[in-house]
This record gives structure tokens, sequence and C-alpha cells, in this order.
DNA sequence: TGTGTTTCGATAAAATAATATCGATAACTA
DNA sequence: TAGTTATCGATATTATTTTATCGAAACACA
């Protein structure tokens, strides 16, 4: 167990966490690290040293043991603790985010939405509260929301990331396809759809 | 222009575009590199860097010639000449995707989307269409699809992704929670939005 | 025309990440 | 029990990415 992991290294815990998960329903108790480069296609020395870093020793021979693995995964991943995050923006993207049922498993608390056109509020379809963007100071206040998720048109985006950190969210997943200006202890994530599509046309362009 | 440009190159790339059309709007016609650095939150040689990597030089003392620089990094990015896309899954996160408007801008066209539920098949809001699963073959055929989009449950994921490949689509941008196994001439990007929440969520606790 | 300032590109250095090598250890087998 | 083999961890090497340094080019202004 080392103090720093890379976030190279982070980015490639979940797929360890979920071959795990995968092959241990499959009856496997013990794994080598070179079965799990195989399966994901990393370099063995690779995965051993990113186990390293998060969980105690594998076995020589016998590789490592999958359950206390799993559990050193979830554990660093927080996997258990609950972190609440909110959706800005109830639009399609907003909903589907809202509605999306994978992120209880990874920690993931996703509460309700805000918009800004009172016409959105109300209930999505699995039962979640949407609210109008100008009750967000009086719920903020009354609840720990750590992360904000940033589901609005990019002309909105800037004014909305105003609002999240006046109201004292340090954490922000941005949608939205323009930068956002925070201030420094923000931590800002821009997951930009449309550019991760646009890096994986220019890959195929460039191998051709 | 060099040759290689290094993925973390390409990911900036966006960023430099989206912040030069945006100060090009306001009527700015040459910006230095200590700008874009300040603006976007990052070093200036190492914006220097990336720009020759894919437009000429600027000029001492006067910056880089916003048109230009723009023109060649729309080049550069393929938003010119538009890259055809199709959607698996019409479920919320496949069809906010099909009615996303964001990706022509990048050029990407996405066109449709196909689902294994016929009660799916028809058009979506802004009127794409939407195909069962088994059209996808004699589509395919007739037409030129580069990418494919992944927005199916996780269970059915790996399985759609095999359909995919039999059709000879080269490229998948996967928004399912699994590892994927393809042929290596497939190129596989993980979009993982449970994941990405899961990293913030992480980042914000170890600054605590 | 000459001097100062800004900004560039190129090269060098430092930091980070990925990969290769190798001795050690634990299990299996004869 | 001794030899063989699979697998690990640690260390060393290589590759990649970021950051620093510095001379030169272009403009401004005396």
């Amino acid at each position: 167990m080392s103090d720093y992991i890379s976030s190279n290294t982070m980015k490639r815990l979940p797929f360890y966490l979920e071959y795990l998960l995968k092959i241990r329903d499959e009856g496997i108790v013990n794994v080598s690290s070179k079965a799990i480069a195989v399966a994901l296609n990393l370099g063995e020395v690779q995965v051993r040293k990113d186990l390293a870093s998060i969980s105690k020793n594998g076995r020589p021979k016998i590789g490592y043991e999958i359950n206390s693995l799993i559990g050193d995964l979830q554990k660093f991943l927080g996997y258990k603790d609950l972190t609440d995050a909110v959706i800005f923006g109830a639009g399609k993207l907003g909903t589907a985010l809202l509605d999306y049922n994978g992120f209880e498993e990874c920690g993931l608390n996703v509460l309700m939405a805000f918009d800004s056109n009172p016409k959105k509020a109300g209930k999505s379809d699995s039962g979640k509260p949407i609210y109008t963007l100008d009750e967000l100071p009086m719920i903020a206040k009354s609840m720990n929301i750590s992360i904000a998720i940033i589901a609005v048109p990019a002309q909105h985006a800037q004014e909305v990331c105003d609002i999240i950190v006046e109201n004292g969210i340090k954490a922000i997943l941005n949608f939205a396809p323009v930068h956002l200006d925070a201030p420094k202890d923000v931590i800002i994530k821009n997951e930009n759809l449309a550019y991760s599509l646009a890096l994986l046309s220019i890959e195929l362009k460039a191998k051709k």
C-alpha cells in the first residue's frame, strides 16, 4: 500500500473490480496478475503495481485472493459510504442520469435534479424529485451535497456553475461542452460526450 | 507540425478551439500562448507545444492569428468532413444522445438508433429513426457506419458489441459499465458515467 | 536607427508512467 | 525431501509527458 495513486491507476481500478466481480460469480477464488492482464489487455507488471497500491500482497504461485481484493477495491473506491450528488438540468441527459441505476453500486447517491424551468419540476420516471433552481439555496443549506452534475445547454453552463459554487458545492462533473471558470478549490471534471466521440473518430481516421 | 500527437494533447485541443471561438466573437484577432494558458489553466509552454503540433507558427510579440488557428484546429479535429455514427439502445441515454445537438459541430453525424425492442422503433423526438436490431445488417451494408455508440444495459453490452463487430463497424464508444471483448482492430473507448463520478468523489475525499 | 519588451520555437531538464528484469517464495511433483 | 515451476515484489530501464531555460524574431518608441 503506497501513499500516492496516480490518476491513470485510478482509472483502471474500476475495471479490475468489474472483472473480479465477474469471475467471482464463476466460482474463481484466486487470480494471477497475468490472468487479469490478459483479460483487460494490460501489462501484467502494471496490474501488479496497480493492485499493490491499494491492496495487500498476492501469493507466489497462487496469485491474489479474489474476495479480499474486491473488498479492498470497493473500500478504496468508496463504494460503501455513499456520496450525495445532484443534477442540474432536467432535459434528456439530466433525466437519463437521474434515473440511471448504475450509480449506487459505485457509491453514489444521485438524489434529485434542478431545472430553471418550473414546468420540469415534479418527479422523474423513477420517482426522484425535480426542483426549480431557486429552491437550491434552501435545499443546499439543509443537506450536504458533495457533487453537482451539470447537464444544461452550453450557454447556461457557466451561470449554473456560478450558482453551484455560491451554494458551497466543491466538485462538478460538467457535461456541457464549455470550459467553466471556478475558484481553484472547486474540482471540475469535464465529460464532453461530443469530444469523446470526436476523439474516437480522429483515431479511426488516423488508423487508415 | 509534427507527426505524432499524444492523446493528452488531443484531449486539450477541443478546449483550445472552444476558447478561441469564444474570444473571436469578442473581436480578438491575435492571441498569445500566455493568454490561452491563463484562461484554460495550463502551462504556456504546453500550450505552445500543443498548438505547434497542429498549426503553423505564431509570431513573436504578436502571438497566434486566431482565424487560422481555429481553422487548423477544426481541420485537424475533423470538424468538417462528417463521420457517421449510430446508437445502440434507445433508452433514456440512447435517445438523449440521439437528440443531442452538439455532435454536428464536432464533425459527427448521429444518424439513427437501434433497439432490440420493436416497441421502441419509430422516430425520436427530433425525428431521427429508431430501428430494430435485426434491421442492422441490411442498413450497415447499404451505408458506411464508422462509429457505434453502445447505450444498452450492461448485461446486453457484450452481445450488442459482437453484433456491431460482425457488421464491420470498427470503432465503439461504450457507455455500459462493462469491459468489452473485441478483436484488436476494433477501437473501443469506455465512457462510464458512474466511474467518472466515482473518481470525482474519490478526489474530493482525498482533498479533505 | 537603436534599445527595450514581448513572445515565440527549440532544446534541455525534470517528473511521471509504463515496461522489463530478476531474485525470492510458495506450491506442486517425483 | 529435492527439484521444478508459477508467480510475486522490488528494482532498474525505457518511454512519455510536463515544465524550465534561453536565444532569436517582431514590434514599439525614443
